[in-house]
DNA sequence: AAGACTAAACCGACCAGTCTAATAATTAAC
DNA sequence: GTTAATTATTAGACTGGTCGGTTTAGTCTT
């Protein structure tokens, strides 16, 4: 119960924030555990952020690809902005203060390099994910042979990320509607 | 020259770091200046940001501008690949350690209002010259009549920030290459 | 002498992480 | 079945270090 309070706080407070710019009291604080029970349960702050990572990835994958590759309803660019257009939605809903935890990560500075290597795993997955989405789609020709799958996969899942970046910034969805107007065009 | 030193250190060590993972003690450090000199001449660590971005964006945005409104011999998308692929070139020189100063503030914590809203200012004045271009595209029947030229400026733009965040991460060109392809189903 | 600038000691706030001690939960002994 | 021993967990004061920023004193230039 601890370890979940800690958890869903470090969730919670990292992709509002980012892992550099929530310190631990904080951290202690939003989940109401003292800091004895944290380093009781989690070796370093570390070692913690990397476990939030891990069950927001995991838990993201779940439904990323039960979305693109289990709607055989679907052509795989339905399938993509269908799953695109609901995250826009919680964005919107969450008045834009959250983001990827992923994607920001991938920026974030003073970590560790197995840290990075973590986030760099992950984010193949997800790369993979729409790259076997497409894939599917080639051989239901619904998308053109000659489409390089994994060059379009990386284009869809990097552009995502930066439309995500900027509609932090700019606490609009126009960014992240604007990505997926595109696919029209890219797919 | 003190001044001079301390922007150019600011330069150096925020776009391979960011803003909140570089300290004083480093700038001051790398700019061989001592602190009452800094804070002689910036009231904070964070107008002294401003002042490094200023310099970065002003400076970008001429040669921006110079490649994307001045090449009249070449197609948008021509001019457009011509940048991106020079920026490339670069990070690929620096080794993927050095990124865009102005998309990394972009998921920056620990910040001001004030820094945010600069950094989105500054965004838009890319983005708008990028909309200039294509428009003029447009003009001489390069570009679809068709084409929302707005949103495709928003979409190159932040494509290509997230583009480096997947660089810096992975230490690799592939994803700016991707990128760059994808121009040519997208324009 | 006056203002621009340098120099560094110093400040309180905060950082991640450690330590010791008290408490709760589980197992073992009889 | 009760008590004793053992382990898991909680609690928070405390440490050493770093953070951005201030202050005061001194040094140049003009």
């Amino acid at each position: 119960m601890t370890k979940e309070k800690a958890l869903a706080a470090g969730l919670e407070l990292f992709s509002q924030k980012g892992y550099s710019n929530v310190g631990l009291a904080e951290i202690l604080k939003t989940a109401e555990i003292p800091k004895g029970s944290f380093y009781h349960h989690f070796k370093s702050k570390e070692a913690f952020a990397i476990q939030v990572l891990e069950r927001y990835s995991n838990c993201g994958l779940v439904n990323f690809k039960s979305v693109l590759l289990e709607q055989k309803g679907l052509s795989p660019k339905e399938r993509i902005k269908t799953f695109y257009s609901d995250r826009a939605n919680e964005f919107e809903q969450k008045q834009f203060v959250k983001g990827c935890l992923l994607g920001d990560s991938c920026s974030e500075g003073g970590v560790s390099e197995e840290f990075k290597a973590f986030v760099g795993e992950q984010l193949e997955e997800w790369q993979l994910t729409i790259e076997r989405c497409l894939e599917e789609g080639k051989e239901n020709n619904q998308i053109s042979k000659t489409l390089d799958t994994r060059m379009m996969a990386s284009v869809i899942l990097n552009g995502w990320e930066g439309a995500i970046s900027r509609m932090k910034l700019s606490k609009s969805r126009q960014p992240l509607d604007d990505f997926m107007q595109s696919l029209d065009l890219l797919i």
